[in-house]
DNA sequence: GTGTTGTTCAACCATGTGGTTGAGGGTAGC
DNA sequence: GCTACCCTCAACCACATGGTTGAACAACAC
């Protein structure tokens, strides 16, 4: 269902800490290890903030030897993306066209009562 | 500060019931009772959603007589859509530049070890 | 005035979140 | 084998979230 998963994305970037991440992982893939060095944060802590960027498709992690390697998966935004997109496109619009409405006289608030 | 913004922003929009609000929204301003009538909820909770909205920017609640009428601010989306637009488009690059560099036979995990 | 309606607020509850610590499982190095 | 390292998991804590109910307030209707 994309409802549950654009929960998912969307509450993955409302984190500023799970922002950083992604936005070290743009600078390519990483072990947990390195990821969480420069973070305030615990091991275990950084741990559970892939969970929910994995959870929400963003990462992915695969072993490799000891270490997990993270890499970025950007198609995982393109449901966000396009929903904030037709969105801002589609209010814009309608808040012009009952802009154009109240110019012209007519009552966009009749609609609603 | 925008990381707060974006912060307020994204969680926001990590409910469905507050999209589904949006998206009732976008077909004209209401009352918070008209909102709140096909929504399985509460008066207090939809208020409470409301409020949350209110605070990420994204809608206005105006007093008018005793009623509230809320509409859109699709401005708000803007912050959050260009850091989505910025960091798909500048993921995607680094990987197609990465997925390159492999076959010319570099390897680009070096970078990070 | 009284009563009704629209809305918020405060208090509460269950659950989720972001963080910690400590234990433990794999893997690498010797 | 042993030890050291990378990482996850389980347990815990404080606090936020999403929801409820009931009280309160402001404005309309009479």
């Amino acid at each position: 269902m994309v409802e549950q998963h654009l929960n998912r994305v969307f509450h993955a970037l409302s984190n500023p800490t799970r922002r950083a991440i992604l936005g070290r992982l743009a600078s390519g893939q990483t072990t947990v290890g390195d990821l969480s060095r420069p973070l305030p944060l615990s091991f275990a802590g950084v741990s559970k903030h892939l969970g929910v960027l994995e959870r929400a498709g963003l990462v992915t992690r695969e072993a490799r030897g000891r270490e997990r390697v993270c890499r970025l998966n950007p198609a995982a935004l393109r449901d966000a993306q396009d929903w904030l997109e037709f969105h801002t496109r589609f209010w814009t619009e309608r808040l012009n066209a009952l802009g154009a409405l109240v110019e012209t006289g007519a009552d966009e608030e009749g609609e609603r009562r």
